[in-house]
DNA sequence: AAGCGGGTCAACCGCATACCC
DNA sequence: CGGGTATGCGGTTGACCCGCT
């Protein structure tokens, strides 16, 4: 037997919606607010629609201070920089963005963000492997200048050693060494956030370090108090968050490297006693894909890695154990609407006592 | 001018969790 | 405490727009 439905199916409608039905809903929102029921609300009002219809329209359209479209830079890194830490939470990342709803902010990175950031990460794949084939080049060129050399032992002294033996700019098949000594160019989740995390935060097209501690340290409060942590889980996700906190308010200009190496840090304190088995720092990020439910990436030492406990803990795993944690808190200054649950986050945002 | 394809974004769907009785 | 219902969330879909051919 399934669910029963929210709502009758047949008697509503879909779609736009008229200028009409956002009126009547918004007006009737910011006189009485929502009531505390959804599903009732839309009978209330005489609209035709589903109560979930009405929510999603209240929060991601009509309701105040909204911001569509034109996201700035320094928006963009904290999306990216939130996402490289806690994933695809589009709620908890709009809660850092006043005025974005998380269905803006999941379309634009989807749709525009991601895209940006695998052209970047193509474009350092293919200098990373043309430098690389540059260096072999190099390497192929002193090896042979070393047999030349004393091969020239063998022979008239100066009949060779006129101009360069080979042009300076060998023809390189940059494609067959990426292939061999590069992992494919991933279009997934894995790949963006490895990139993410190479970057260290480094998102914006002017390679600048995004100044989180300037621009949005002081919004990132995170409402932990010693005194209500009582259950592992609360003292876990406090220590999570004291380390994004930490790392956050230190001079780390943000980078995404050193809250990531933190998390990874306090995580082997979970319970679940993760074990990390890295002797660096550069290993413990890489590492931390397994977080992510991603596999390692790094498939030159893929052969080496170390079988560990923490392979087989995806990011899944991980954030069901700190899933408790509230949301961040949001510097949203809309009005608040009585019983609005479009502002159910605030529920969260209980004063710390 | 029409057709096509890609991009964008609003809206829907289904699942997980919270809440209430 | 358990079951039913409401809410919140993230993934996905589809309509619309715009540029290109």
């Amino acid at each position: 037997m399934g669910r029963a439905p929210c709502c009758d199916k047949a008697n509503v409608k879909k779609g736009p919606w008229s200028p009409e039905e956002d009126a009547t809903l918004k007006a009737y929102i910011e006189q009485n607010g929502t009531g505390g029921n959804w599903i009732a609300l839309p009978q209330k009002i005489g609209l035709k629609r589903c109560g979930k219809s009405c929510r999603l329209r209240w929060l991601n359209y009509l309701r105040p201070n909204i911001k569509h479209g034109g996201f700035s830079e320094e928006e963009e890194n904290i999306i990216c920089s939130l996402y490289v830490s806690i994933g695809s939470r589009w709620s908890i990342i709009a809660g850092q963005l006043p005025g974005r709803t998380d269905n803006d902010i999941k379309n634009y990175w989807n749709t525009r963000l991601k895209k940006k950031l695998l052209g970047k990460q193509r474009k350092e794949e293919q200098a990373q492997a043309q430098a690389h084939a540059h260096a072999q080049a190099q390497a192929r060129r002193a090896k042979q200048e070393m047999k030349r050399e004393s091969y020239e032992n063998f022979m008239v002294p100066g009949a060779m050693n006129q101009g360069p033996y080979w042009p300076v700019e060998l023809p390189v098949a940059v494609p067959i060494v990426c292939a061999a000594q590069y992992p494919p160019p991933l279009e997934d989740q894995a790949a963006l956030t490895n990139f993410l995390i190479k970057l260290g935060g480094r998102f914006s097209d002017n390679h600048q370090q995004p100044n989180l501690t300037t621009t949005t340290t002081t919004d990132f409060q995170y409402p932990i108090d010693n005194h209500i942590i009582s259950s592992p889980q609360d003292q876990l996700y406090a220590n999570s968050m004291s380390m994004l906190t930490s790392s956050t308010t230190t001079n780390s200009v943000g980078s995404t490297c050193t809250q990531l190496t933190n998390m990874v840090q306090g995580l082997e304190n979970f319970p679940c006693e993760v074990e990390l088995g890295y002797n660096n720092p550069q290993q413990q990020l890489n590492g931390l894909d397994g977080f992510y439910g991603m596999e390692m990436v790094n498939a030159s030492t893929a052969g080496t890695t170390t079988t560990s406990s923490c392979e087989s803990a995806s990011w899944g795993d991980i954030s069901s154990l700190v899933n408790v944690y509230p949301p961040l808190v949001s510097d949203y200054e809309g009005t608040p609407q009585p019983q609005d649950s479009a502002f159910g986050d605030l529920s969260y945002f209980r004063p710390i006592q």
